[in-house]
DNA sequence: CATCGAAGGTGCCTCAAGGC
DNA sequence: GCCTTGAGGCACCTTCGATG
């Protein structure tokens, strides 16, 4: 299964059941627990922080639990948090994901065989009601955050880092690099992202998210440098 | 045990473009 | 011309791992 709203519903009932408090994972307006402030809604003075670090680490798992069966296929170990000094990859600043021969966290370049960078976050509006109720409200169209590749500021640090590595030296010239979203781009980074491929810096922006609204969205860009992925074989 | 730095993803502010 | 919309950039807070 690729990402969809029912992902989003597990990260929090899991969350909720687990460890996390409801108010580290939804502003607590008046009105009640959002995932995000809606449109036209009074944010109140909040910024929710305390749920970045867990909805990142949900999404890396959940990239290398849908990636893993793929990987066995061509013989390769799928591993979270890979590190490899002489690409750029240090521990302060990893590998979300790789494709690897070898079963370790600590690679040589020659062992790596793709490279992933996880972008991904909550898409679409929730709102929780106690106990344990977690519904949808609405579309990422319907709050103020920019989830996942909307953003500018995740596309340039994708780009960076990206870029960090291929300048790392001749090891890295050969490994390709994928970006893994579940949102679409802005038509402002459409044909970036296809200078990106034909450049070989990037081998592609990947949405995991095949039905991110009911409304218009870019589903790709003319030379497929972004693609939006619908079912596992077409991810494989 | 304390400190520091980096990465995680969020809302706010500004400004330019487009619609009327 | 004014108003709306959206992209870009910034500051923010939390967590975690490395280092002293």
């Amino acid at each position: 299964m690729l990402w969809n709203e029912e992902t989003e519903k597990h990260f929090f009932r899991e969350a909720l059941k687990s460890f996390a408090s409801p108010e580290q994972l939804f502003y607590n307006l008046q009105s009640g627990y959002y995932a995000y402030i809606p449109k036209d809604f009074d944010s109140e003075g909040q910024t929710l922080q305390s749920r970045n670090s867990l909805i990142g680490q949900f999404t890396e798992k959940w990239c290398k639990q849908i990636f893993s069966p793929i990987a066995e296929e061509f013989g390769l170990y799928a591993i979270n948090g890979v590190v490899c000094e002489e690409i750029a990859l240090t521990k302060s600043s990893s590998a979300d994901l790789a494709f690897c021969t070898k079963n370790t966290i600590t690679q040589k370049a020659e062992d790596i065989k793709l490279i992933f960078e996880v972008k991904m976050s909550i898409v679409s509006n929730y709102k929780f009601e106690q106990p344990d109720a977690v519904n949808l409200i609405g579309d990422y169209k319907s709050h103020k955050g920019n989830p996942s590749l909307l953003r500018s500021d995740s596309m340039l640090k994708a780009i960076g880092k990206s870029i960090n590595i291929r300048v790392s030296g001749s090891n890295a010239n050969t490994i390709p690099i994928i970006i893994l979203g579940n949102s679409p781009i802005t038509s402002t980074y459409s044909k970036k992202v296809d200078f990106l491929k034909s450049a070989g810096v990037i081998q592609g922006f990947y949405s995991l998210n095949p039905n991110p609204t009911k409304s218009d969205f870019i589903f790709e860009s003319p030379e497929k440098g972004f693609i939006t992925i619908t079912d596992v074989k077409e991810l494989k």
